[in-house]
DNA sequence: AAATTATCCGAAACCGGTTTTGGTAATTCA
DNA sequence: TGAATTACCAAAACCGGTTTCGGATAATTT
C-alpha cells in the first residue's frame, strides 16, 4: 500500500540513492532525471517516511508542548489560538507539534526528558514560565532546544516571546490613578508563576511613580476562576476600607469582580472600577464590557516556534527575546472615581439597609407594568 | 551525548542484538542478562530512539489531531481537557499525540494524508463529524486507523464516540413542553456538522411524541456565538409571536439568549426560558445559572484514544460505536411557563413603552438612597 | 557415554531512508 | 589525438534500532 523509495526506484529503473539525491536537491543528478523522479513520485504519490529520514538525520521534525490540566474544571480559552501560532510558524520547517499532558509536576518532567531522550520531539516550547523553572534545569543538562513562553530568571542564555506586563500593569494602574483611585486592590494569579510577579510589580511601579503618600495597595494572589474574583471582591467590598479600583491579573477574576459589584447593587465602572488581562471574548459581552488587555495567543505560538525552528536549524544560532505589548481594551469597567473609599463604604452600608426598601419598590414597579 | 543500543551493548560486552532482545523481552535471553541489560541501561539512561524503532515495526506510535481554528476569535473551550483524555489513555501505549491546525478545508485534507503517508501518525481522532465527512474518505483510501468523536452516516463502518445528543434535546423539550412552553425556537449551531442534525432531530423527535397540536417550533442555524444568539433572540423576542422557551445548540449563543432576555427587562427562567448544550463555565455564574448538559469533554478524549488504540493494535479488531449521556444540570434559567406567546409579546410591547417611566423611578430610587 | 534437546547469544539481515564512494562515459582541454 | 575533467549514477555504507538465523555450550535424555 505505502509506497517506499525503493519501490520508486524499481519502476523508475534506476538506484534509490540516485531517487533520493534527486528529491533532495544534490547537485550531481542530472535535470532530466531530476524530473523524471519528481514527476513520477508526484504520480505514485510517494512522500517520503518522516520516521526513516529521521533515523539518518536524527532529527523527529517534531516539538514538543506538554500541558498541565491541573483540574478537570480548568479550560484555556485559547489553547487553540495559540497551538495554532506554533503549528503554523513550525509547519513551514515540516515540523509538526506533539503535545502531551501531565497530571502532576513530576510526570511533567519525567514527559519532557522522555521525549527528548526517545527522540520523539527535537525541541520544547515551554509556556507559563515559573520562578527557577525546573523544565528548564532539565532540559537543559539534555541540551535541548527550548523557547519559553514567558520569562524568568536568568534570561540571556534562553529564547524568550513575552508580552510586557509590567508595562501593561503599569498602565492599568496609572490610568485607574489618573481617574482618581486612591485605594486599590491587586488580585494576583497563580504565585508560583512568573508571569504573576510581573503583573505585580508593574503596578507598583506605578504607584511608586505616582508617589502620592495616599495611595493604598492590598494584594492577593491565587485568584484564578471568577469564583475566586467574586469571593475575593465581596469580601473587600464590604470591609471597612474597600478598593474603589481592581487591578485583575486575570480576566476571568474581573468578570467575579463586576460579579461581586454587581451583587452589592453597584454599577461597576461607576462606582467602583475593574480592569483584567488577557482579552478573553466573555470580557466583550459582559455588563458593563470589561476594560482589558488583549493578548494575541496566536502571535505568541507563532513567535516561540519561530525561535525554535531558528535554534534547531541555524547551527550556532544565537537565542534571542522578544517583548511586545498587548492592545488595551478601553471599555465599560472602569471610569473616573465617584466616591472615595470611606465614602464608597458609608454607601454600600447604606445600600444594604436600604436593600428591602427597594425591592418593595421594586415590586410595586413590576404590578404597576403588568396591568 | 544521546546514548545509542551501541553504546549500552559496548558498555556491557554484548551484541546490540542482545542488548535489544532482553529489552523487548525476548524469551531467549538469560534471566541474568536482561538483568543486567536493565539495570544498565537505567544507569546509563538508555532509551530506544523512537525513530529508529519505528523504521522498522512501521509505526510511529502516535496519533494526529487536526484541529481547523475558523476564525482567530474561535476559543474551544474543552480543548484542553479533550486533549487531555486522548493523551491520557494512549499514554499507556507509549503513544503520543501530534496536533496540527489548517486554515482552510482543503489544507485539512492534505493534512491528514500528508500525515499519514509521511508516516508521521498511525491513525487519527476526527472531532466534529460533519455530514459525509470528506477526512473520512480519504483516509479509507489510505486504509488509515480513525476515531469518529461524533456520528456520521456509516457509522457501522468506523469506530465513534458520541453523547446520545438526540436523547439530550429530547428530553429538553420534553422538559419545556411538561412546563407549560407551547411556543419554542431551537437556535442551531454549525450547520454542516453532523451533531447539529442531531439535535434538531431530538426537539422534533418530542414535540411529536408530545402529539399536541399547538406547539410550535422555529428553526434556526448557524447561531454559534453570544453575538448570534443575542441577535437572534431580539428579533425573535420583539416579533409578534414570540417563542417562551429557548432551546440552544450551544451553551454560548444560550448565554446571548440570556442577555437578549434581560436586555427587554425580562427574567429569563420566569418570563422566557432557556437551555443549553455542553456545560460550560460560564453557564455556572451566568445570571441567572444555565440550565444545560453537561458535557465530559476528557472522558470523550479518553474513550476516542482507547478505540484508536484497539484498532491500531489488536489485529482485526472490530470497529465500535460507543453513545453516553450527558448529565443535565438543572439551573435557573429556564422554569414554568408563565405567559403564553401573545401574552408575552404584549407584555413586552408594554415593557417598552414604559421603559422610560420605569427608568425615572428608577433615577429617583437612586437619589433617595444616595440622601 | 553418546545423542538429543534447551539455553543463550553473536552475527547478519532488514527497515527506509541519506550520504559517501567510486567508476564509467561524455566533454573539454592541451 | 590523448589526457584531464566533468557529469552522472550505481553501489555501498550508514543511521539505530528489531528480528531472524545459526552456532556454541550446557543440560537432558536414552
Amino acid at each position: 500500500m505505502k509506497i517506499t523509495i525503493q519501490d520508486l526506484a524499481d519502476h523508475l529503473g534506476i538506484s534509490k540513492g540516485t531517487v533520493s539525491r534527486a528529491l533532495r536537491g544534490y547537485a550531481d543528478v542530472s535535470a532530466s532525471t531530476v524530473e523524471r523522479v519528481q514527476q513520477a513520485a508526484k504520480e505514485l504519490g510517494y512522500q517520503p517516511s518522516a520516521v526513516a529520514q529521521g533515523i539518518k538525520t536524527g532529527l523527529a521534525r517534531s516539538v514538543g508542548l506538554i500541558l498541565l490540566p491541573k483540574s478537570r474544571a480548568a479550560s484555556r480559552p485559547f489553547l487553540m489560538q495559540f497551538i495554532n501560532g506554533i503549528s503554523t510558524s513550525i509547519a513551514k520547517h515540516g515540523y509538526t507539534l506533539t503535545v502531551a499532558t501531565a497530571q502532576s509536576d513530576a510526570e511533567m518532567l519525567e514527559l519532557h526528558r522522555d521525549l527528548f531522550v526517545q527522540r520523539k520531539v527535537d525541541g520544547f516550547i515551554l509556556p507559563r514560565t515559573m520562578h527557577n523553572d525546573p523544565r528548564i534545569q532539565i532540559l537543559d543538562q539534555l541540551k535541548a532546544p527550548l523557547v519559553l513562553y514567558g520569562q524568568t530568571e536568568n534570561l540571556t542564555q534562553y529564547s524568550w516571546f513575552d508580552i510586557n506586563q509590567v508595562e501593561c500593569f503599569r498602565r492599568a494602574t496609572t490610568r485607574l490613578l489618573d481617574f482618581g483611585h486612591r485605594r486599590l486592590a491587586f488580585l494576583g494569579g497563580d504565585a508560583p508563576l512568573f508571569y504573576n510577579s510581573l503583573r505585580r510589580k508593574g503596578v507598583e511601579f506605578s504607584i511608586r511613580e505616582f508617589d502620592q503618600e495616599e495611595v493604598q495597595l492590598q494584594v492577593f494572589e491565587n485568584i484564578t476562576t471568577v469564583a475566586d474574583g467574586l469571593e475575593c471582591a465581596l469580601r473587600l467590598l464590604q470591609s471597612s476600607q474597600p478598593p474603589t479600583g481592581f487591578l485583575c491579573a486575570l480576566d476571568l477574576s474581573a468578570l467575579g469582580v463586576i460579579r461581586a459589584i454587581k451583587q452589592l447593587e453597584l454599577i461597576p465602572g461607576e462606582h467602583v472600577s475593574v480592569i483584567g488581562y488577557e482579552g478573553i471574548p466573555e470580557g466583550e459581552f459582559s455588563e458593563p464590557s470589561l476594560t482589558t488587555f488583549e493578548v494575541d495567543q496566536y502571535e505568541a505560538g507563532f513567535q516561540c516556534g519561530v525561535k525554535l525552528m531558528q535554534l534547531i536549524h541555524e547551527k550556532g544560532a544565537k537565542v534571542t527575546g522578544t517583548l511586545t505589548m498587548a492592545a488595551l481594551l478601553e471599555r465599560d469597567s472602569d471610569g473616573p472615581v465617584r466616591f472615595n473609599s470611606s465614602e464608597l463604604a458609608t454607601f454600600i452600608r447604606n445600600r444594604k439597609r436600604l436593600l428591602s426598601s427597594q425591592e418593595k419598590l421594586h415590586r410595586m414597579t413590576e404590578k404597576s407594568l403588568r396591568n
